[in-house]
DNA sequence: TAGCTTCAACTATCCCTTTCGTAGCAGAGT
DNA sequence: ACTCTGCTACGAAAGGGATAGTTGAAGCTA
C-alpha cells in the first residue's frame, strides 16, 4: 500500500501523529502558517476522503485522527526517495543523513548501535 | 536553498542524474511510464524554468543536464523527511530504513563502518 | 522539388491542491 | 428572545501539475 501525502496534507499528519488526535482548532495552532479554520477543516476533510484519518464527534466538535501510521507513510517515502535520489542505495543515503545534519556523538553510537543489533539478528 | 520537485519532475530528475545529460527522447525512453514526447518535453522546460537544469544545442536536439546535485535534493528531501515523519529524529528514519528493506550483512557493516568514521572524526 | 521525419515552441485541457468566504446551527451569556 | 462565539457544511476560485495536440522549422530521401 503506497501511502503518500501533498505538502500541506503532511504538515497537517504530522501534528496528528504528534498529538495522537486532535481538533481542526488545535491542528490549526499547531501549523506553522497562519491559514483559515475552513482551510484547516478542507485538509482534514480530504485526507478522510483519502482514508488517512477518521473522525468521531466530540460535543459539537470534530476530533481527527490519522489512521495510518507514521511508518507506513515513512517506509513509502524512503522507498521514493532511495530509489530516485540516492539511486537505489541506503548507504548513500545515510551518508547523506550523517554529513547533513550535525548529530551528536550520543546520536551516532545508537545508531551503530542499532546496525550492531541487526547485523547480529541476520547472523541467525 | 530549498530544492524540491514533483513527482514527475524526480523521474526525470533521476534519470538526468543518472546520464550526467541527456536529450529529451533518451529521458522519454528510460521513463517508466510512457509518456508523450511533449509531454517530457514539458516537464524538461518547467526544470529549466525553475533553474533545476539547462541545456545546450547538439545539431537540432537539446541536451539537457542537470545544474543541482543529487546531494543538494538529497538534503532537503531528508530534512524534510526526517522533520515531518520521524518527529526530528534521524534514529527513527535508520530504525525504519533498516527494518523496511532487506539489507545484506555487507551493507549493513559498510553503513556501520561509516558511523565509525563519522565517530572517530567528532571525536577531535 | 515534394514529401517524410524529427524536433522544439506554443497552446490547451483536465484535474488536484490550496485557500478561504458565506451560510447555518447549537450552546452560552444577557 | 437576542446576540456572540465556536463549530461544521457547502462551495468556489486561483494556481499549478500532468498530459498531450498542433504547428512550423530543419533536415533527410526519393
Amino acid at each position: 500500500m503506497d501511502v503518500t501525502f501533498t505538502e500541506r496534507e503532511l504538515d497537517v499528519m504530522a501534528i496528528l501523529w504528534e498529538l495522537g488526535s486532535a481538533t481542526v482548532t488545535e491542528v490549526r495552532d499547531r501549523l506553522d502558517d497562519d491559514l483559515a479554520y475552513t482551510t484547516v477543516l478542507t485538509v482534514l476533510r480530504t485526507l478522510e476522503a483519502k482514508g488517512y484519518v477518521g473522525h468521531r464527534e466530540e460535543g459539537k466538535a470534530h476530533r481527527y485522527m490519522p489512521l495510518v501510521a507514521r511508518n507506513a507513510a515513512g517506509q513509502s517515502a524512503l522507498r521514493r526517495l532511495t530509489e530516485k535520489v540516492f539511486a537505489g542505495s541506503p548507504e548513500l543515503l545515510l551518508t547523506q543523513l550523517v554529513s547533513g545534519r550535525r548529530l551528536s556523538p550520543e546520536e551516532l553510537k545508537r545508531m551503530r548501535q542499532l546496525l550492531d543489533q541487526r547485523l547480529k539478528e541476520a547472523r541467525q
